[in-house]
RNA sequence: GCCGAAGUGGCGAAAUUGGUAGACGCGCUGGACUCAAAAUCCAGUCUGGUUCACCCCAGGUGCCGGUUCGAGUCCGGCCUUCGGUACCA
């Protein structure tokens, strides 16, 4: 009989709904695991592939969790603002919070028929008021704390629609994707958070938390920590200082000019008249660049000079300031010093510009004399460098440092190349920014009482140059909280990544009114006991939200210092090469493999498509062996279910009671689940579903030449093992050996019997040199004499080694005899 | 460019501390069952050579080199693909 599987997916559905198996009782906390994946992004009206990738086997975990005695809160959500809806709503005329709400609605039926145990109590949304309330709250404490803030930003405009573009917006070529003008660089005054502060403990905070390593690496370069030395240089003409960071004081002596970076204030200060002209023009020309085009070590280095001179503090030479866009404003102080002989841009950049290359270290196994032909960046002894010639350069760094502070010309620094976190969008889909600009008083913080600021339904979307809300006079016009005078509200909206940076504390209690979240859940419930999502977010979301994490600690409003104890990474699932997205076009929508195989088969085949963290490209093929494992296992039932009904398990067997086909059948099921146990653990399901294929195999031999009491010892088990992965037909199963409710309301997991486990007899390779010429059978008591005896006398190995000298032998117990002979 | 990964049969992959490369599955080939088909079951399936066949021999984990009795695994140098690069999230 054809396994029912849409019947069945029904019936355990509703079963699971109408009985609330899955609602997690908050209030006790022993044994507690918080199990989240990350929450739904809804700007496709489906999921595809790649969220079942994440949500299937995650679910599968926790249930494994649950049926080890976890009280596990497994929730979703919906991370509904942002810029695809607004877009969408540019193109359609169809409004964001129609159109978000409708997907979720889509979504939330396709969350149903997947069958995980979200407990739905929970269910969060971002784009309704209850929740974006407290992104401003937050935002009001964060300024309060000084830790949010206003300055000049640069942002991606299009001069022909007159709009700020997302990067993602802008082509490669540095057009703009709507019209294909060149965009440019323009100034605006931005909010900003100031993450910087928590530069020091976001990158020590790394070593205590359980993720994986090339993630922590990622956020350890990304926070960019850099200790060096602030170094000022006098300018010839001016009162103002040039201020440069430094890793390597000791090339203080090769300096030979100094460069600036085009956004630097100074730029327009320090350029001579003469140069104006020149200057404004490469201004011009580096304003479409991009970061990534402008510090590519392949794209030829630009330049001009400002035509003002600096002075070396170390020997008072008189250097040219030059402006170049291979500086970045946006690290140190936006003015480096440049030492072509020992740093490989400037190297490049003097020799294009033939401007001094001076020796100031040199390699070892060098002569003074000897030519450089390119920049020597490693250790070596200090030349030409007044009396610090003749020290090592390493411990150069810390005389010269020590020289400039005593000198009052330097100061040692620790740099980070993190940046603050720029927040305001020109968008309209997002949380209001609780700010009332006033002439009288200038930003003025909306009042807590009077929180929520909502965002009006009516508003503009195609406008020029100008955020959407600025659209709506009743929102944007308001009295000044302070004066009572007339007053505007701040028309931006925050970046999602607010949402996103502090929602799983919310889970615990969305509807909460009066708080953020609910602190006594808080303290028992977080920090997350596992968190599965996209490595994607290694840099962005998963910085951030450590940062919101540790603010609200400082707070007194959560008790751990991060976030997410425990982090998986589940691989992209690609399709034709890309990563599946709306706007490719490349998207596989799941439901057709739904009502063709059912859930649990689609999930399981995701499991065993291949290592959980690397993803791959999509396929179908292959979703019928997981589909014959699924009706293989319910045939199984089918044939043997009566004989469980009425033969109840022992808790063990005795080995040497059990026949040859028993034994095997007994030694299998407990291998499998040892293996199993091990394997899901890990989140390495392919390889625990390849381990209930091995089940099934064995049990299509052997299982009818067990003894009832076996067969039911060996059949529970199986349902349990089934449970996890494939949640409906474990159910189902669970029930046609006669057990009653559901197999998850209860923690049901069987030990191993150990003496099923225990081998006699093994295999160990014989090789000779290293290559493998015999297999023999030893006991599993040996010792090496034994096993030589044996390993000698076998014809190939007899053929490889005669006439020839044996000169040593390697014996790794139960694997390996390797003899070498010359 | 920079930061982080990955590359193994016809295909998805396995091999957890360096120890028998290819578990498990797809596909394919042959067979059984059937009037026939589907479904199911059984057997075979890394490549080349030799052989009726069993065996046996040689080679083989992106490329080049190294360490080791022994390398998919460790080291050095490349190539290709993917993720991120601060306004997609």
């Amino acid at each position: 009989m054809r396994y029912p599987f849409s019947e069945v997916e029904k019936k355990w559905q509703s079963y699971w709904e109408e009985n609330k198996i899955y609602k997690t009782n908050l209030s006790k906390k022993e044994n507690k695991l918080y199990c989240l994946v990350m929450f739904i992004y809804p700007s496709g009206a489906k999921l595809h592939c790649g969220h079942w990738y994440n949500y299937g086997p995650t679910d599968s975990w926790a249930r494994y969790k649950k049926l080890k005695g976890f009280n596990v809160f497994e929730p979703i959500g919906y991370d509904a603002f942002g810029l695809p809806a607004e877009n969408y709503a540019i193109k359609t005329g169809i409004h964001p919070y129609d159109s978000t709400m409708k997907n979720i609605e889509d979504i939330r039926v396709q969350l149903k028929n997947m069958g995980n145990m979200y407990d739905w109590d929970s269910e969060l949304m971002t784009c309704v008021p209850e929740y974006y309330k407290w992104n401003q709250w937050l935002f009001i404490q964060l300024y309060k704390k000084g830790l949010a803030y206003r300055k000049n930003a640069p942002v991606n405009w299009c001069p022909s629609c007159q709009t700020v573009l997302a990067n993602e917006q802008v082509l490669a070529d540095g057009s703009c994707e709507r019209c294909g003008t060149t965009v440019i660089h323009k100034n605006l005054t931005q909010w900003f958070f100031k993450i910087t502060d928590y530069a020091e403990e976001l990158l020590s905070g790394l070593d205590k938390i359980n993720w994986p390593e090339k993630t922590k690496l990622m956020q350890r370069n990304w926070i960019g920590k850099s200790t060096g030395t602030e170094v000022k240089f006098k300018i010839e003409g001016h009162e103002e200082d040039i201020t440069v960071f430094t890793t390597r004081p000791d090339t203080l002596f090769g300096v030979t000019y100094v460069v600036l970076a085009p956004e630097q204030p100074l730029v327009e200060k320090l350029t001579k008249p003469e140069y104006k002209e020149q200057v404004h023009a490469y201004l011009d020309s580096v304003k479409s660049l991009s970061e990534i085009d402008r510090t590519s070590t392949t794209k030829e280095k630009t330049g001009v000079p400002t035509g003002s001179y600096a002075i070396n503090p170390v020997n008072g030479e008189k250097i040219p300031i030059w402006v170049a866009d291979y500086v970045l404003a946006t690290y140190g102080t936006g003015c480096v010093m440049a030492v072509p002989g020992h740093d490989e841009r400037d190297f490049e950049f003097a020799s294009k510009f033939n401007l001094p290359i001076r020796k100031v270290i040199l390699a070892p196994g060098t002569k003074e004399e000897d030519p450089l032909n390119e920049a020597y960046t490693e250790v070596g002894k200090m030349i030409n460098s007044g009396s610090f010639s003749g020290i090592q350069s390493d411990k150069g760094i810390d005389a010269l440092s020590d020289f400039l502070e005593q000198e009052g010309k330097g100061k040692r620094k620790t740099n980070y190349r993190l940046r603050d976190w720029l927040i305001s969008r020109q968008r309209y889909w997002g949380t209001p920014i609780p700010v009332i600009h006033c002439e009288k008083c200038g930003e003025v913080l909306v009042e807590e009482k009077d929180l929520p600021v909502e965002l009006p339904y009516n508003v503009e979307f195609s406008t020029s140059g100008k955020s959407p809300l600025t659209t709506n006079k009743e929102f944007m016009n308001v009295t000044c909280p302070k004066c009572g005078g007339e007053a505007q509200r701040d028309p931006d909206t925050m970046d999602t990544f607010v949402d996103s940076s502090w929602y799983y504390f919310r889970y615990l209690d969305p509807h909460e009114h009066d708080r953020m979240f609910n602190k006594k859940l808080s303290d028992s419930w977080t920090p997350v006991d596992m968190y599965v999502g996209g490595a994607e977010h290694a840099t962005m979301h998963l910085l951030y939200s450590r940062f919101i994490h540790k603010f609200l600690r400082d707070l007194g409003m959560a008790h751990s210092d991060e976030p997410f104890s425990n982090l998986i990474h589940q691989g992209t699932i690609t399709n034709q090469g890309a990563k599946m997205s709306k706007s490719k076009g490349n998207v596989v929508n799941p439901d057709v493999f739904i009502s063709k195989y059912g859930s649990d088969v689609f999930r399981l085949y995701l499991m065993f498509m291949g290592p959980y963290e690397a993803g791959g490209d999509w396929s179908d093929t292959g979703i019928t062996g997981v589909d014959r494992f699924v009706q293989r296992s319910y045939d199984i039932f089918l044939r043997f279910e009566n004989s469980v009904i009425n033969n109840p398990a022992p808790d063990k067997f005795d080995v040497r009671s059990l026949s040859e086909e028993e034994k095997s059948v007994y030694r299998k099921i407990n291998q499998t689940i040892s293996k199993y146990d091990e394997e899901i653990n890990n989140f390495r399901f392919n390889t625990a579903v390849a381990s209930l294929m091995e089940l099934i195999n064995e049990l299509s031999k052997n299982l009818e030449a067990c003894r009832p009491a076996l067969q039911s010892y060996v059949l529970e088990r199986f349902a349990c093992l089934l449970a996890p992965v494939a949640p409906h037909l474990g159910e189902e199963c669970w029930h046609m050996i006669g057990k009653k409710g559901s197999v998850f309301e209860h923690a049901n997991w069987y030990a191993v019997d150990p003496e099923a486990l225990t081998v006699d007899r093994v295999t160990v390779a014989v090789q000779v040199n290293g290559k493998l010429r015999a297999t023999i059978e030893v006991p599993a008591e040996n010792d090496q004499e034994s096993v030589k005896a044996l390993a000698f006398s076998a014809d190939a190995v007899k053929k490889h080694i005669d006439g020839k000298t044996v000169v040593k032998e390697i014996y790794v117990k139960n694997k390996i005899y390797n003899i070498v002979v010359k």
